[in-house]
DNA sequence: GAAATTTGACCCAA
DNA sequence: TTGGGTCAAATTTC
């Protein structure tokens, strides 16, 4: 096999099928008279093509971690590859051993790329008055843990994407409470989302939510719920000066002279360490404005949330914040975000063809 | 019944 | 050994 050093996904993709092809062939001459022999000559095949294979998939893996937007794609084509293969449905069921190291390995391979994607943090404050949808960021979340921590007086919840099991995608987050100040949460995400999803439209609108659709988001709000993709928003509307946007910007945000240089490497870095040094509040304070000039938090006016909680009573107590935030980091709906998801999808891409490793 | 959350148990890095 | 992160069965909610 040629190897280039770079990642192959077709390579690997036809060496997987290679592969089975010639597992196939072995079953074929299982009852064949010369049996040892072709089970030699089969399985050294295998054996050989299965390496390359699992070469290539250290490659792909190592380039995903790189460049995980490649996820979506490699999930797509590897289901799709498994939907050809006449043998992955019906399936010879994997005995409880092999599953069981199938899992383990599965875990350590989970485990090993957990250790490689990128996390930061955001600061989040509530208002007093309630909550608000500053704390959803328009991703579909399922709440996967909770568990006290020491020194902190409040729980951290988990939470993973709930597209996780369909796409794959690895994103996480974690919400905990601020001890110092009961209206801060410390949302730290971790991996980028792979599964490309973007909050979904109601299908049949409550009149609050059409009042959304009538106020769309204000950049501010854009930056908050989508950071880096809103800022792709925010570049392109710049470039191309006050169009189909207007009114919302001009109403609710004025753009900064920035250039699109001043958002290189540094509007964005990724901690390992200590993800407080790195939060967007500070890379992204040009287009962020606080309610408070002093404030270092993103600041959330009381508003209606939607999920499973419905609406938010303006006088919640704190102690009820937890269970709030979990409601709210983990809604899928948020239709203040649809029209900043359509500009920064539909439109952006185009305009200024993503390079993830320049951008980071 | 499906989907989401809760919670005790487990794993593993420090 | 301990604490943080995750798993997965049980429970809850719709």
């Amino acid at each position: 096999m040629e190897s280039t050093g770079a990642w192959d996904l077709s390579s690997l993709l036809r060496l997987l099928a290679q592969g089975e092809e010639q597992a196939r062939q072995l079953e074929a001459h299982l009852e064949a008279p010369s049996l040892a022999e072709h089970c030699k000559s089969l399985l050294q095949r295998v054996r050989s093509t299965l390496e390359e294979a699992i070469s290539m998939a250290k490659l792909v893996d190592y380039e995903m971690s790189r460049q995980p937007a490649c996820h979506n794609a490699i999930a797509e084509a590897a289901a799709a590859a498994a939907s050809d293969s006449p043998r992955s449905n019906s399936g010879s069921p994997r005995s409880e051993s092999s599953e069981r190291v199938f899992k383990e390995h599965e875990r350590m391979e989970m485990c090993k790329k957990r250790k490689t994607l990128p996390k930061w943090t955001n600061q989040v404050r509530v208002s007093s008055g309630g909550v608000t949808e500053g704390l959803e960021d328009g991703y579909s979340w399922r709440k996967y843990g909770q568990k006290e921590i020491l020194g902190a007086r409040h729980p951290r919840g988990y939470y993973r994407c709930s597209h996780r099991n369909s796409v794959g995608c690895l994103a996480t987050k974690q919400v905990q409470r601020s001890d110092q100040d009961p209206c801060v949460f410390d949302i730290t995400y971790r991996g980028e989302h792979t599964c490309l999803q973007r909050p979904q439209p109601s299908p049949l609108p409550e009149p609050e939510l059409r009042q959304s659709h009538e106020n769309p988001p204000t950049i501010h709000e854009a930056l908050l719920h989508h950071p880096r993709q809103h800022l792709q928003s925010s570049l392109r509307v710049e470039t191309e000066g006050l169009n189909m946007h207007d009114q919302v910007l001009s109403s609710s945000f004025s753009f900064p002279s920035t250039p699109l240089d001043s958002f290189g490497p540094q509007s964005r870095v990724f901690s390992s360490t200590n993800p407080l040094e790195n939060t967007y509040v500070g890379s992204f304070s040009p287009f962020i404005s606080p309610t408070t000039s002093e404030s270092n938090y993103f600041s959330v006016s009381p508003c209606q949330m939607s999920g499973y909680g419905g609406g938010i009573a303006p006088n919640t107590s704190e102690s009820d914040l937890t269970e709030i935030i979990s409601a709210a980091t983990s809604t899928t709906n948020s239709p203040k975000l649809d029209a900043a998801f359509m500009l920064d999808h539909a439109e952006f891409d185009q305009i200024f063809p993503f390079d993830a490793p320049k951008f980071f």
